[in-house]
DNA sequence: ACCTGAACACCGTTCAAGT
DNA sequence: ACCTGAACACCGTTCAAGT
């Protein structure tokens, strides 16, 4: 366990094996040190500190996500960085907390950022174009992530046991509507939430191309004139 | 500040005061008795826990949020909920992550839910549109507001400060692709990244509405015939 | 019933000291 | 240069004891 050279890359990747492994509230300077077989302060000889730590770590999850070719293409650009980043936020569940919580961005997540502003300016999108895509993106892809990695359950049979098991079962058939939902989607052979990915990033993909060919080249994008908004 | 009447109710509410106002990593046991005037121990008459505290305080968050009502007008509905979301997680901005990590839904969440699935369900939602479109519109709120507490500045003034002085500016400019979106985005007059969020959900809104008018009704949602999918 | 003080097993981090 | 041990100021929580 103990390798003879101990170094800052090495104690990052100790970092996120321990952190993938048993999550990261087990990641404490101490244990990480045990994991690597040295005393806890010896750490402090290559990171200042646990948030430059946490800060690598981040880097290193940004730095396995697949950037898009600025070839043009911006959909399949996007779809492909997008997808990337769920698979990458899905292996590493400690991850997404954390990304957003970075004050300080390394070399891959600004790498990152780079390709992908540069994928959708190679598609002729405007400023504001590429404001509106990056942010509608970023939240559904994130929010999505945000809420695979906590449901308590992946699929339907474990959801079936918690239903079925348990006083939550009890307390569930309280709430007709819940229970609608319950017995119709998640109880219903094959189900998981992770198939409404793609169809939501599909979703996404389809309305940022629909207000590109209205909109200003290089304008503000907004809604197109049949959609019911409520501006002030 | 010591009120002579100690609840768990009068707990909760110092917790998320003292959340608010110095941050979640603020909110420990010893500190919160002493904000109420008590020793730490005093605490564990009320609540069994730390986990029971948050768990109370995330249901105090989903109290705080706008139930759609279920009139059948199923957009408005959604929009309402989803801003009111958006509100109540700005003014609490160590709810979000929690929200997501509980795994014990208290009675303000599960109400929160039924109503949703309930305005859904009145406009003639089958299974499945629901389920899509609660995923799509979650992913998107979460997906916003957790970039949103997390972005180093609110407005175009502080972005300014910080790529003009410091080393990040510097750095910046090595990246051509974030230095023309910095400078014609971000440091654009009247700039906010709060103001792609109305925009982003009438996107995704429409989006729901589009495939529900194509699609079978109660069936599986999918994206229309006109949209590049790439399904196995 | 409600609150307390001492104690236990942890944290991140400083600092002086070893090799 | 690299690693260590003792120590400091914290955590959440148990437990026996006070009123």
């Amino acid at each position: 366990m103990p390798p003879h050279k101990l170094t800052r890359e090495s104690v990052v990747s100790a970092a996120v094996d321990l952190a993938d492994r048993e999550g990261i509230a087990a990641l404490t300077m101490r244990r990480l040190a045990r994991h690597v077989g040295v005393e806890a302060m010896s750490l402090y000889h290559h990171l200042p500190n646990k948030e430059a730590l946490l800060d690598a770590m981040v880097d290193r999850v940004y730095a396995a996500i697949e950037l898009p070719t600025p070839d043009g293409d911006w959909r399949s650009g996007l779809r492909t960085r997008s997808e990337s980043v769920r698979a990458v936020l899905l292996q590493h569940p400690w991850a997404l907390p954390l990304m957003e919580s970075r004050q300080a961005p390394g070399p891959a997540n600004l790498a990152h950022h780079e390709a992908t502003i540069a994928c959708l300016r190679a598609a002729g999108f405007g400023p504001a174009q590429v404001a509106h895509a990056y942010a509608v993106i970023d939240a559904f892809v994130y929010g999505f992530v945000l809420q695979e990695t906590s449901l308590p359950f992946d699929s339907g049979e474990e959801a079936a046991t918690m239903v079925t098991d348990g006083p939550f079962g009890e307390l569930l058939a309280t709430y007709p509507n819940m229970t609608w939902f319950t017995t119709n989607v998640i109880l219903a052979p094959g189900y998981s939430f992770e198939r409404e990915f793609r169809p939501g990033l599909e979703l996404v993909l389809d309305g940022i191309a629909e207000r590109r060919a209205d909109g200003i080249p290089g304008g503000a994008a907004r809604p197109p004139a049949g959609a019911a908004t409520t501006d002030t």
